[in-house]
DNA sequence: CTGATTTGACCGAC
DNA sequence: GTCGGTCAAATCAG
């Protein structure tokens, strides 16, 4: 335990210390006569991704006390994902997710708990000039209630797919506002679209909302200077086996999905389910921004609570990653992807 | 008029 | 008994 105390600290120093130079950087650029908005634009990507990261060990700190779980391993593997959940306050501690966890975890794996189904959370936000609100996914959906949550802030919203009687979509998704940043907006999904109408709009209205909501993004960033713009975009998705779950809006395109045990692609930071901790608990799957991505896509983890599947894909997102669409995709340990595909 | 949203009631899981 | 999720009648908006 104080040999992972010690490698949190260590990695969340390394974290500050690393988006203090970033924030030198981008002073460099600023003040410099050679100032380029693209270098900006990265500068400002990297330091957003070192500040989530170190906000995640802290919370993953965070988190561990408050459940009071014995780590016996290596728990900093966990910090993205884990941390997330717990830190943003997004979900509240009854939630679903942390709560089914925390039964696992609890329960030592005497789990009896129904099955539940497939869910990916997105955490996105857009605040410009008083408007906000989540990006839109593609989708159309149908608000069928509104709840307060206990312990959270704000009351979480309903919605179904808008085909549901016509096609019998069953795709749903929750949106919440989050506690401590209220132009954050956590929306998990769940289940699969089954519509038609979903599967043939989703390219056309993916694009132009990926155009549309880069452009916010964009306005955005390079307004930061203001209080009243903000922009916020992390990904967290929870995922649980029984259905079939579809959570992208590209093309059936081939995936490559690395089995995350072999933790090809992890960083350090980013091998998070390696742990005792993170194998117990539901199917998580992380998405960083496109901003955090140096190679301008969003890597997402995949983790099977059941079957202790973990996965990685590297998906070529923006505010809209959201959406999902095509075809339904069983995950396979092994699917082929063609990133490039999500390029043109 | 039709479809979407609101909101209190209900239901099932824990 | 509590809480989250869903239903469905009432209401609203285009």
């Amino acid at each position: 335990m104080e040999k992972v105390k010690s490698m949190e600290k260590k990695k969340l120093i390394n974290e500050l210390t690393q988006g203090k130079e970033f924030v030198n950087q981008l002073k460099n650029q600023i003040i410099g006569p050679s100032a380029s908005p693209e270098e900006c634009d990265l500068l400002i990507g990297k330091v957003l991704s070192t500040l989530e990261k170190s906000l995640s060990i802290l919370n993953l700190k965070a988190l561990l006390l408050e459940g009071g779980i014995n780590n016996t391993n290596n728990s900093t593997s966990s910090c993205s994902s884990l941390s997330f959940l717990g830190s943003n306050n997004n979900i509240s501690p009854k939630s679903e997710v942390f709560d089914s966890s925390r039964d696992q975890l609890d329960k030592s794996m005497v789990s009896k708990k129904r099955k539940k189904t497939q869910q990916w959370i997105n955490q996105t936000s857009i605040s410009v000039n008083g408007l906000e609100g989540p990006c839109e996914d593609g989708f159309s959906w149908r608000k069928y209630g509104q709840k307060d949550i206990l312990g959270a802030n704000h009351p979480r919203a309903y919605y179904r797919c808008t085909h549901r009687n016509t096609q019998g979509c069953l795709a749903t998704k929750q949106v919440q506002k989050s506690d401590g940043n209220s132009t954050i907006f956590e929306v998990t999904y769940k289940g699969r679209h089954s519509c038609k109408v979903a599967q043939s709009e989703i390219f056309s209205l993916n694009n132009q909302k990926r155009q549309k909501c880069n452009k916010k993004q964009e306005m955005v960033i390079f307004n930061s200077a203001s209080p009243n713009h903000n922009v916020e975009n992390f990904n967290i998705i929870t995922a649980k086996e029984e259905e079939v779950f579809t959570p992208f809006p590209f093309p059936p395109a081939p995936l490559h999905i690395e089995n995350v045990e072999e933790n090809k692609f992890f960083p350090d930071s980013m091998a998070p389910f390696s742990s005792p901790i993170a194998s117990e608990l539901p199917l998580y799957l992380s998405l960083l921004t496109s901003q955090n991505d140096e190679f301008g896509m969003e890597h997402m983890i995949l983790q099977s609570s059941d079957s202790d599947l973990t996965e990685l894909i590297s998906t070529p997102t923006s505010m809209s990653n959201s959406s999902f669409g095509g075809e339904g995709m069983d995950y396979e340990h092994e699917i082929t992807f063609d990133i490039e595909e999500f390029f043109i």
